[in-house]
DNA sequence: TGGATTATTATGTCTATACATATTATCCTG
DNA sequence: CAGGATAATATGTATAGACATAATAATCCA
Protein backbone atom coordinates (compact mmCIF):
# COMPACT_ATOMS: atom_id res chain seq x y z
CA UNK A 1 0.00 0.00 0.00
CA UNK A 2 1.56 3.12 -1.29
CA UNK A 3 1.68 6.14 1.13
CA UNK A 4 2.35 9.04 -1.36
CA UNK A 5 0.40 12.39 -0.96
CA UNK A 6 -1.63 11.28 -3.82
CA UNK A 7 -2.68 7.99 -2.24
CA UNK A 8 -3.94 10.33 0.70
CA UNK A 9 -5.43 12.57 -1.29
CA UNK A 10 -7.14 9.82 -2.77
CA UNK A 11 -8.18 8.32 0.93
CA UNK A 12 -9.50 11.65 1.49
CA UNK A 13 -11.42 12.11 -1.70
CA UNK A 14 -12.74 8.54 -0.89
CA UNK A 15 -14.32 9.43 2.63
CA UNK A 16 -15.93 12.21 1.08
CA UNK A 17 -17.60 10.76 -1.58
CA UNK A 18 -19.29 8.11 0.57
CA UNK A 19 -20.00 10.75 3.19
CA UNK A 20 -17.99 9.70 5.94
CA UNK A 21 -17.21 13.24 5.95
CA UNK A 22 -20.66 14.95 5.02
CA UNK A 23 -20.43 18.53 3.35
CA UNK A 24 -20.23 21.44 6.22
CA UNK A 25 -18.40 18.53 8.48
CA UNK A 26 -15.11 19.00 10.06
CA UNK A 27 -12.62 16.54 9.21
CA UNK A 28 -10.06 15.26 12.00
CA UNK A 29 -6.71 17.35 12.21
CA UNK A 30 -3.69 16.64 9.66
CA UNK A 31 -1.92 15.65 13.13
CA UNK A 32 -4.87 12.85 13.14
CA UNK A 33 -4.90 12.11 9.95
CA UNK A 34 -1.08 11.75 9.83
CA UNK A 35 -1.21 9.46 12.54
CA UNK A 36 -4.25 7.37 11.48
CA UNK A 37 -2.45 6.62 7.80
CA UNK A 38 0.77 6.66 9.03
CA UNK A 39 2.68 9.20 7.01
CA UNK A 40 4.21 12.97 7.90
CA UNK A 41 2.23 15.88 8.61
CA UNK A 42 3.73 17.74 5.82
CA UNK A 43 2.65 15.01 3.56
CA UNK A 44 -1.48 15.56 4.61
CA UNK A 45 -1.13 18.90 4.56
CA UNK A 46 0.25 18.24 0.54
CA UNK A 47 -2.90 16.22 0.12
CA UNK A 48 -5.45 18.58 2.07
CA UNK A 49 -3.80 21.67 0.66
CA UNK A 50 -4.99 19.93 -3.24
CA UNK A 51 -8.38 19.35 -2.33
CA UNK A 52 -8.68 22.69 -0.85
CA UNK A 53 -7.19 24.35 -4.28
CA UNK A 54 -9.91 22.09 -6.28
CA UNK A 55 -12.57 23.48 -4.09
CA UNK A 56 -13.85 20.58 -1.96
CA UNK A 57 -12.04 21.39 1.35
CA UNK A 58 -12.21 25.09 3.07
CA UNK A 59 -9.43 25.19 5.40
CA UNK A 60 -8.77 28.12 7.68
CA UNK A 61 -6.29 28.25 10.71
CA UNK A 62 -7.40 27.10 14.44
CA UNK A 63 -10.68 26.22 12.51
CA UNK A 64 -9.53 23.07 11.08
CA UNK A 65 -10.38 21.59 7.93
CA UNK A 66 -13.83 21.28 6.85
CA UNK A 67 -15.67 19.77 3.78
CA UNK A 68 -17.37 22.50 1.34
CA UNK A 69 -20.97 22.82 1.83
CA UNK A 70 -22.17 24.02 -1.76
CA UNK A 71 -18.49 23.36 -3.37
CA UNK A 72 -17.90 25.92 -5.81
CA UNK A 73 -16.08 23.64 -8.58
CA UNK A 74 -12.79 25.01 -10.32
CA UNK A 75 -12.53 24.16 -13.59
CA UNK A 76 -8.60 25.30 -15.47
CA UNK A 77 -8.92 26.02 -19.36
CA UNK A 78 -6.00 26.54 -21.04
CA UNK A 79 -5.69 29.29 -23.44
CA UNK A 80 -3.25 28.56 -26.05
CA UNK A 81 -2.59 30.80 -29.31
CA UNK A 82 -4.56 30.84 -32.33
CA UNK A 83 -2.53 29.26 -34.12
CA UNK A 84 -1.99 26.08 -32.39
CA UNK A 85 -5.33 25.27 -31.41
CA UNK A 86 -5.91 25.52 -35.40
CA UNK A 87 -2.89 23.29 -35.59
CA UNK A 88 -4.75 20.89 -33.02
CA UNK A 89 -7.99 20.71 -35.27
CA UNK A 90 -5.68 19.18 -38.16
CA UNK A 91 -5.96 22.53 -40.47
CA UNK A 92 -3.57 25.20 -41.51
CA UNK A 93 -3.48 28.22 -40.17
CA UNK A 94 -2.97 31.66 -42.11
CA UNK A 95 -4.01 34.87 -41.67
CA UNK A 96 -4.62 38.27 -43.01
CA UNK A 97 -4.46 41.73 -41.60
CA UNK A 98 -7.99 43.22 -42.28
CA UNK A 99 -6.56 46.58 -40.98
CA UNK A 100 -3.96 48.85 -38.97
CA UNK A 101 -4.68 52.41 -37.58
CA UNK A 102 -3.59 54.65 -35.03
CA UNK A 103 -7.26 55.62 -32.91
CA UNK A 104 -8.74 56.74 -30.15
CA UNK A 105 -10.03 53.95 -28.66
CA UNK A 106 -13.83 53.45 -27.75
CA UNK A 107 -14.52 54.46 -24.21
CA UNK A 108 -15.80 51.17 -23.18
CA UNK A 109 -12.04 49.97 -23.94
CA UNK A 110 -10.30 52.94 -22.37
CA UNK A 111 -12.16 52.50 -19.17
CA UNK A 112 -11.32 48.39 -19.32
CA UNK A 113 -7.60 49.34 -20.04
CA UNK A 114 -7.50 51.85 -17.29
CA UNK A 115 -6.28 54.60 -19.67
CA UNK A 116 -7.52 57.99 -19.70
CA UNK A 117 -9.31 59.46 -22.39
CA UNK A 118 -7.18 60.44 -25.49
CA UNK A 119 -5.08 57.88 -25.46
CA UNK A 120 -3.27 56.94 -28.52
CA UNK A 121 -3.86 53.03 -29.34
CA UNK A 122 -3.56 50.89 -32.42
CA UNK A 123 -6.20 49.07 -34.01
CA UNK A 124 -5.64 46.16 -35.46
CA UNK A 125 -8.37 44.07 -37.24
CA UNK A 126 -6.88 40.01 -38.24
CA UNK A 127 -8.89 37.51 -39.78
CA UNK A 128 -7.79 33.83 -38.58
CA UNK A 129 -8.26 30.71 -41.41
CA UNK A 130 -8.37 27.05 -40.56
CA UNK A 131 -7.55 26.16 -43.99
CA UNK A 132 -9.37 28.12 -46.13
CA UNK A 133 -12.78 28.42 -43.60
CA UNK A 134 -12.79 31.53 -41.74
CA UNK A 135 -11.82 30.40 -38.08
CA UNK A 136 -12.06 33.26 -35.68
CA UNK A 137 -11.93 37.25 -36.14
CA UNK A 138 -9.25 39.11 -33.71
CA UNK A 139 -9.91 42.98 -32.87
CA UNK A 140 -7.20 44.58 -30.67
CA UNK A 141 -6.16 47.61 -29.09
CA UNK A 142 -2.69 47.53 -28.40
CA UNK A 143 -1.00 50.72 -26.84
CA UNK A 144 2.76 51.60 -28.08
CA UNK A 145 3.64 53.46 -25.21
CA UNK A 146 4.31 50.32 -23.43
CA UNK A 147 5.77 48.22 -26.28
CA UNK A 148 8.80 47.50 -28.38
CA UNK A 149 8.60 49.22 -31.85
CA UNK A 150 5.83 47.22 -33.39
CA UNK A 151 6.84 44.86 -36.61
CA UNK A 152 4.86 43.91 -40.06
CA UNK A 153 1.81 42.55 -38.57
CA UNK A 154 1.06 41.21 -41.84
CA UNK A 155 4.06 38.89 -41.39
CA UNK A 156 3.89 37.82 -37.60
CA UNK A 157 0.38 37.68 -36.22
CA UNK A 158 -0.34 40.11 -33.24
CA UNK A 159 -1.44 37.33 -31.17
CA UNK A 160 2.30 35.59 -31.76
CA UNK A 161 4.24 38.68 -31.26
CA UNK A 162 2.95 39.84 -28.35
CA UNK A 163 3.39 36.23 -26.58
CA UNK A 164 6.77 36.46 -27.35
CA UNK A 165 7.36 40.17 -26.49
CA UNK A 166 5.92 40.83 -23.46
CA UNK A 167 4.64 37.59 -22.33
CA UNK A 168 3.91 36.86 -18.50
CA UNK A 169 1.43 39.58 -18.09
CA UNK A 170 -1.73 39.59 -16.13
CA UNK A 171 -5.06 39.80 -17.14
CA UNK A 172 -8.72 39.35 -17.54
CA UNK A 173 -10.91 37.26 -19.38
CA UNK A 174 -14.55 37.05 -20.28
CA UNK A 175 -16.45 35.06 -22.66
CA UNK A 176 -20.03 35.93 -24.05
CA UNK A 177 -22.65 35.05 -26.66
CA UNK A 178 -22.68 37.80 -29.43
CA UNK A 179 -24.89 38.36 -32.46
CA UNK A 180 -22.78 38.58 -35.68
CA UNK A 181 -22.84 42.81 -37.18
CA UNK A 182 -22.69 43.08 -41.08
CA UNK A 183 -19.26 43.38 -41.06
CA UNK A 184 -18.20 40.58 -38.67
CA UNK A 185 -21.07 38.22 -41.10
CA UNK A 186 -19.13 39.74 -44.13
CA UNK A 187 -15.84 38.25 -42.96
CA UNK A 188 -16.59 35.24 -41.35
CA UNK A 189 -19.03 34.36 -43.97
CA UNK A 190 -22.18 33.84 -41.96
CA UNK A 191 -25.34 35.76 -41.83
CA UNK A 192 -25.96 38.75 -40.10
CA UNK A 193 -26.92 38.16 -36.70
CA UNK A 194 -25.72 34.84 -36.12
CA UNK A 195 -24.41 33.68 -33.01
CA UNK A 196 -20.78 34.06 -32.27
CA UNK A 197 -19.02 33.01 -29.35
CA UNK A 198 -17.03 35.73 -27.92
CA UNK A 199 -13.39 35.67 -26.34
CA UNK A 200 -12.59 39.23 -24.80
CA UNK A 201 -9.16 39.87 -22.74
CA UNK A 202 -7.80 42.74 -21.47
CA UNK A 203 -3.69 42.48 -20.74
CA UNK A 204 -1.33 44.31 -18.33
CA UNK A 205 1.99 44.15 -17.39
CA UNK A 206 2.81 45.56 -13.71
CA UNK A 207 2.81 49.09 -14.83
CA UNK A 208 0.77 49.56 -17.97
CA UNK A 209 -1.88 48.38 -20.11
CA UNK A 210 -0.95 46.41 -23.28
CA UNK A 211 -3.83 45.82 -25.09
CA UNK A 212 -7.26 44.42 -25.48
CA UNK A 213 -8.76 41.88 -27.59
CA UNK A 214 -11.84 41.01 -29.19
CA UNK A 215 -12.12 37.39 -30.46
CA UNK A 216 -15.22 37.08 -32.49
CA UNK A 217 -15.16 32.70 -33.46
CA UNK A 218 -17.08 31.32 -35.94
CA UNK A 219 -20.19 29.26 -35.73
CA UNK A 220 -19.76 25.66 -33.86
CA UNK A 221 -16.42 26.87 -31.70
CA UNK A 222 -16.64 25.39 -28.64
CA UNK A 223 -14.05 26.13 -25.75
CA UNK A 224 -13.79 23.16 -23.33
CA UNK A 225 -12.54 21.57 -20.34
CA UNK A 226 -12.43 18.82 -17.97
CA UNK A 227 -13.26 19.02 -14.09
CA UNK B 1 13.84 41.11 3.25
CA UNK B 2 11.42 38.37 3.50
CA UNK B 3 12.04 34.81 2.41
CA UNK B 4 9.09 33.20 1.89
CA UNK B 5 8.46 30.85 -1.20
CA UNK B 6 5.63 33.60 -2.82
CA UNK B 7 8.62 36.24 -2.67
CA UNK B 8 10.83 33.64 -4.20
CA UNK B 9 8.07 32.93 -6.61
CA UNK B 10 8.01 36.90 -7.38
CA UNK B 11 12.03 37.01 -8.05
CA UNK B 12 11.87 34.49 -10.18
CA UNK B 13 8.86 35.52 -12.42
CA UNK B 14 10.36 39.19 -12.12
CA UNK B 15 13.89 37.36 -13.69
CA UNK B 16 11.56 35.54 -16.79
CA UNK B 17 9.52 39.17 -17.23
CA UNK B 18 13.10 40.94 -17.37
CA UNK B 19 14.29 38.46 -20.37
CA UNK B 20 17.67 37.47 -17.27
CA UNK B 21 15.50 34.06 -18.09
CA UNK B 22 14.04 34.47 -21.64
CA UNK B 23 11.74 32.16 -23.02
CA UNK B 24 12.92 28.69 -23.98
CA UNK B 25 16.01 28.84 -22.19
CA UNK B 26 16.98 26.67 -18.97
CA UNK B 27 17.18 28.29 -15.65
CA UNK B 28 19.35 27.41 -12.66
CA UNK B 29 18.91 24.24 -10.86
CA UNK B 30 17.17 23.94 -7.55
CA UNK B 31 20.10 23.33 -5.75
CA UNK B 32 21.86 26.84 -7.27
CA UNK B 33 18.72 29.08 -7.00
CA UNK B 34 18.24 27.59 -3.02
CA UNK B 35 21.75 28.51 -2.97
CA UNK B 36 21.76 32.24 -4.74
CA UNK B 37 18.28 33.35 -2.51
CA UNK B 38 19.58 31.54 0.61
CA UNK B 39 16.96 29.63 1.16
CA UNK B 40 16.44 25.39 1.48
CA UNK B 41 15.50 23.93 -1.42
CA UNK B 42 12.24 22.93 -0.89
CA UNK B 43 10.98 26.39 -1.01
CA UNK B 44 12.79 27.41 -4.13
CA UNK B 45 10.52 23.76 -5.36
CA UNK B 46 7.33 25.18 -3.98
CA UNK B 47 8.06 28.51 -5.76
CA UNK B 48 8.94 26.87 -9.36
CA UNK B 49 5.95 24.07 -9.05
CA UNK B 50 3.62 27.12 -8.69
CA UNK B 51 5.16 28.70 -11.80
CA UNK B 52 4.82 25.59 -14.09
CA UNK B 53 1.08 25.05 -12.97
CA UNK B 54 0.16 28.53 -14.05
CA UNK B 55 2.12 27.48 -17.35
CA UNK B 56 5.25 30.05 -17.18
CA UNK B 57 7.92 27.09 -16.71
CA UNK B 58 8.13 23.89 -18.32
CA UNK B 59 10.17 21.43 -15.91
CA UNK B 60 11.29 17.59 -16.43
CA UNK B 61 13.67 15.53 -14.21
CA UNK B 62 17.02 15.42 -15.37
CA UNK B 63 16.29 18.07 -17.79
CA UNK B 64 15.81 20.90 -15.47
CA UNK B 65 13.69 23.53 -15.76
CA UNK B 66 12.98 26.17 -19.01
CA UNK B 67 10.66 29.08 -19.36
CA UNK B 68 8.00 28.04 -21.46
CA UNK B 69 8.14 29.00 -25.16
CA UNK B 70 4.78 29.23 -26.00
CA UNK B 71 2.78 29.41 -22.39
CA UNK B 72 -0.16 28.08 -22.50
CA UNK B 73 -1.97 30.52 -20.03
CA UNK B 74 -3.84 28.41 -17.41
CA UNK B 75 -6.93 30.40 -15.83
CA UNK B 76 -9.76 28.93 -13.38
CA UNK B 77 -12.95 29.72 -13.45
CA UNK B 78 -14.97 28.94 -10.52
CA UNK B 79 -18.75 27.32 -11.26
CA UNK B 80 -21.02 28.06 -8.34
CA UNK B 81 -24.52 27.08 -8.20
CA UNK B 82 -26.89 29.20 -10.32
CA UNK B 83 -28.85 30.31 -6.89
CA UNK B 84 -25.10 31.93 -5.72
CA UNK B 85 -24.65 33.14 -9.18
CA UNK B 86 -27.99 34.95 -8.68
CA UNK B 87 -27.76 35.92 -5.96
CA UNK B 88 -24.24 37.39 -6.64
CA UNK B 89 -25.86 39.87 -8.71
CA UNK B 90 -27.89 41.12 -5.66
CA UNK B 91 -30.94 39.47 -7.45
CA UNK B 92 -33.52 37.32 -5.46
CA UNK B 93 -33.27 33.66 -7.09
CA UNK B 94 -36.23 31.55 -7.94
CA UNK B 95 -36.92 28.78 -10.69
CA UNK B 96 -40.00 27.12 -12.29
CA UNK B 97 -39.93 23.38 -12.85
CA UNK B 98 -41.17 23.47 -16.50
CA UNK B 99 -41.45 20.31 -17.34
CA UNK B 100 -40.23 16.36 -16.11
CA UNK B 101 -40.93 12.80 -17.40
CA UNK B 102 -39.22 9.72 -18.55
CA UNK B 103 -37.89 9.55 -21.64
CA UNK B 104 -35.22 8.47 -24.27
CA UNK B 105 -32.10 10.75 -24.47
CA UNK B 106 -31.28 11.83 -27.85
CA UNK B 107 -27.82 10.16 -29.37
CA UNK B 108 -25.55 13.05 -29.11
CA UNK B 109 -26.58 12.79 -25.17
CA UNK B 110 -26.73 9.04 -24.56
CA UNK B 111 -23.04 8.87 -26.34
CA UNK B 112 -21.27 12.06 -24.41
CA UNK B 113 -22.38 9.70 -20.93
CA UNK B 114 -21.50 6.96 -22.36
CA UNK B 115 -24.98 4.60 -22.31
CA UNK B 116 -26.30 1.95 -24.31
CA UNK B 117 -28.96 2.60 -26.46
CA UNK B 118 -32.42 2.83 -25.15
CA UNK B 119 -31.63 3.32 -21.07
CA UNK B 120 -34.03 5.28 -19.80
CA UNK B 121 -33.48 8.66 -18.10
CA UNK B 122 -35.37 11.64 -16.59
CA UNK B 123 -35.75 14.83 -18.58
CA UNK B 124 -36.03 17.93 -15.97
CA UNK B 125 -36.73 21.36 -17.79
CA UNK B 126 -36.32 24.61 -15.07
CA UNK B 127 -36.29 28.14 -15.39
CA UNK B 128 -34.48 30.02 -12.96
CA UNK B 129 -35.34 33.80 -12.57
CA UNK B 130 -33.16 37.01 -11.87
CA UNK B 131 -35.70 39.06 -9.89
CA UNK B 132 -38.54 38.17 -11.97
CA UNK B 133 -36.43 38.05 -15.30
CA UNK B 134 -35.25 35.43 -16.97
CA UNK B 135 -31.88 34.25 -16.21
CA UNK B 136 -30.51 30.44 -17.45
CA UNK B 137 -32.80 27.62 -19.07
CA UNK B 138 -31.60 24.64 -17.25
CA UNK B 139 -32.40 21.58 -19.81
CA UNK B 140 -31.34 18.45 -17.39
CA UNK B 141 -30.76 14.53 -18.53
CA UNK B 142 -30.88 12.40 -15.04
CA UNK B 143 -29.42 8.83 -14.42
CA UNK B 144 -32.29 7.60 -12.28
CA UNK B 145 -29.91 4.17 -11.80
CA UNK B 146 -27.35 6.13 -10.34
CA UNK B 147 -29.05 8.18 -7.97
CA UNK B 148 -31.44 8.05 -4.68
CA UNK B 149 -34.82 7.98 -4.91
CA UNK B 150 -35.38 11.57 -6.96
CA UNK B 151 -37.32 14.36 -4.94
CA UNK B 152 -39.82 17.10 -5.84
CA UNK B 153 -37.71 19.16 -8.14
CA UNK B 154 -40.37 21.84 -7.98
CA UNK B 155 -39.20 22.67 -4.27
CA UNK B 156 -35.79 22.21 -4.79
CA UNK B 157 -33.77 22.67 -8.00
CA UNK B 158 -32.18 19.85 -9.65
CA UNK B 159 -28.57 21.94 -9.59
CA UNK B 160 -28.84 22.10 -5.47
CA UNK B 161 -30.30 18.57 -5.10
CA UNK B 162 -27.33 17.27 -7.07
CA UNK B 163 -24.61 19.07 -5.61
CA UNK B 164 -25.82 18.11 -1.63
CA UNK B 165 -26.70 14.08 -3.16
CA UNK B 166 -23.85 13.60 -5.22
CA UNK B 167 -21.30 15.95 -4.95
CA UNK B 168 -17.36 15.61 -5.99
CA UNK B 169 -17.85 13.99 -9.13
CA UNK B 170 -15.76 14.19 -12.58
CA UNK B 171 -17.44 15.85 -15.07
CA UNK B 172 -16.90 17.33 -18.52
CA UNK B 173 -17.72 21.47 -19.47
CA UNK B 174 -17.98 23.26 -22.70
CA UNK B 175 -18.81 26.65 -23.21
CA UNK B 176 -20.45 27.80 -27.10
CA UNK B 177 -22.66 29.87 -28.38
CA UNK B 178 -26.13 28.88 -30.37
CA UNK B 179 -29.11 30.77 -31.75
CA UNK B 180 -32.79 30.58 -29.53
CA UNK B 181 -34.97 28.18 -30.90
CA UNK B 182 -38.70 29.25 -30.82
CA UNK B 183 -39.36 27.18 -27.18
CA UNK B 184 -35.80 28.71 -25.79
CA UNK B 185 -37.08 32.33 -27.15
CA UNK B 186 -40.41 31.83 -25.53
CA UNK B 187 -39.43 30.84 -22.16
CA UNK B 188 -36.55 33.54 -22.18
CA UNK B 189 -38.32 36.16 -23.60
CA UNK B 190 -36.19 36.51 -26.09
CA UNK B 191 -36.38 36.90 -29.90
CA UNK B 192 -36.22 33.57 -32.05
CA UNK B 193 -32.44 33.07 -33.31
CA UNK B 194 -31.14 35.51 -30.31
CA UNK B 195 -27.33 34.47 -29.58
CA UNK B 196 -27.84 32.23 -26.28
CA UNK B 197 -24.26 31.67 -24.14
CA UNK B 198 -24.67 27.94 -23.84
CA UNK B 199 -23.04 26.04 -21.07
CA UNK B 200 -23.20 21.88 -20.89
CA UNK B 201 -21.79 19.75 -18.64
CA UNK B 202 -21.45 15.81 -18.16
CA UNK B 203 -20.99 14.48 -14.56
CA UNK B 204 -19.86 10.60 -13.76
CA UNK B 205 -19.50 9.02 -10.37
CA UNK B 206 -16.12 6.80 -10.59
CA UNK B 207 -18.86 3.89 -11.78
CA UNK B 208 -21.77 5.72 -13.33
CA UNK B 209 -23.11 8.72 -15.35
CA UNK B 210 -25.18 10.82 -13.05
CA UNK B 211 -26.26 13.73 -15.79
CA UNK B 212 -25.86 15.88 -18.42
CA UNK B 213 -26.57 19.16 -18.28
CA UNK B 214 -27.43 22.56 -20.82
CA UNK B 215 -27.93 25.90 -19.38
CA UNK B 216 -28.79 28.57 -22.35
CA UNK B 217 -28.17 32.20 -20.41
CA UNK B 218 -29.97 34.95 -20.98
CA UNK B 219 -28.37 37.50 -23.36
CA UNK B 220 -25.80 39.60 -21.39
CA UNK B 221 -24.36 36.91 -19.37
CA UNK B 222 -20.75 36.75 -19.15
CA UNK B 223 -18.23 34.25 -17.87
CA UNK B 224 -15.76 36.37 -16.16
CA UNK B 225 -12.46 35.21 -14.53
CA UNK B 226 -8.76 36.48 -14.12
CA UNK B 227 -5.17 35.29 -15.01
C1' DT C 1 30.51 2.03 -34.95
C1' DG C 2 26.12 0.71 -32.94
C1' DG C 3 23.68 -0.76 -29.15
C1' DA C 4 23.15 -1.89 -24.61
C1' DT C 5 24.63 -0.89 -19.87
C1' DT C 6 25.86 2.16 -16.31
C1' DA C 7 26.66 6.55 -14.12
C1' DT C 8 25.06 11.05 -13.36
C1' DT C 9 21.93 14.58 -12.43
C1' DA C 10 17.68 17.54 -11.61
C1' DT C 11 13.40 17.18 -10.05
C1' DG C 12 9.84 14.76 -7.01
C1' DT C 13 8.68 13.47 -2.67
C1' DC C 14 8.86 12.08 2.38
C1' DT C 15 10.39 12.80 7.10
C1' DA C 16 11.08 15.10 11.54
C1' DT C 17 11.36 19.28 13.61
C1' DA C 18 10.63 24.00 14.41
C1' DC C 19 8.52 28.26 14.42
C1' DA C 20 4.88 31.61 12.45
C1' DT C 21 0.20 33.05 12.10
C1' DA C 22 -4.57 33.32 12.41
C1' DT C 23 -8.35 32.23 15.02
C1' DT C 24 -10.95 30.63 18.62
C1' DA C 25 -11.62 29.78 23.46
C1' DT C 26 -10.77 31.12 28.05
C1' DC C 27 -9.91 33.86 31.78
C1' DC C 28 -9.63 38.02 34.18
C1' DT C 29 -11.00 42.44 35.46
C1' DG C 30 -13.75 46.51 36.00
C1' DC D 1 -21.81 40.88 32.35
C1' DA D 2 -19.05 43.21 28.81
C1' DG D 3 -14.73 43.80 27.02
C1' DG D 4 -10.07 43.12 26.67
C1' DA D 5 -5.90 40.47 27.52
C1' DT D 6 -4.11 35.77 27.24
C1' DA D 7 -3.71 30.94 26.27
C1' DA D 8 -4.51 27.18 23.24
C1' DT D 9 -4.69 25.13 18.72
C1' DA D 10 -4.87 23.94 13.62
C1' DT D 11 -2.97 25.27 9.68
C1' DG D 12 1.00 27.52 7.03
C1' DT D 13 5.59 27.46 6.07
C1' DA D 14 10.74 26.69 6.47
C1' DT D 15 14.64 23.54 7.09
C1' DA D 16 18.07 19.71 6.49
C1' DG D 17 18.48 15.38 5.14
C1' DA D 18 17.31 11.33 2.64
C1' DC D 19 15.79 8.42 -0.99
C1' DA D 20 12.98 7.78 -5.47
C1' DT D 21 12.47 8.52 -10.28
C1' DA D 22 13.10 9.92 -14.84
C1' DA D 23 15.93 11.27 -18.30
C1' DT D 24 20.23 12.29 -20.14
C1' DA D 25 25.23 11.50 -20.72
C1' DA D 26 29.04 8.51 -20.63
C1' DT D 27 31.02 4.13 -21.18
C1' DC D 28 31.94 -0.33 -22.63
C1' DC D 29 31.69 -4.25 -25.46
C1' DA D 30 30.62 -6.92 -29.59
Amino acid sequence: MMTGWEDIRARVLARIRARDWPPGALIPSEEALAQEFGVARATVNRALRDLAEAGLLERRRKAGTRVAALPVRKATLSIPVIRQEVEALGKAHSFTLLSQRAAEPPGDVAALLGLRDGAALIWLETLHLAGDAPFVLEGRWLNPAALPPLPDFSAISANEWLVTQVSYTTGDIAFSASAASPHEAAVLQVPIGAPLFITERSTWTADAPITHVRLAHAPGYRLHTMV
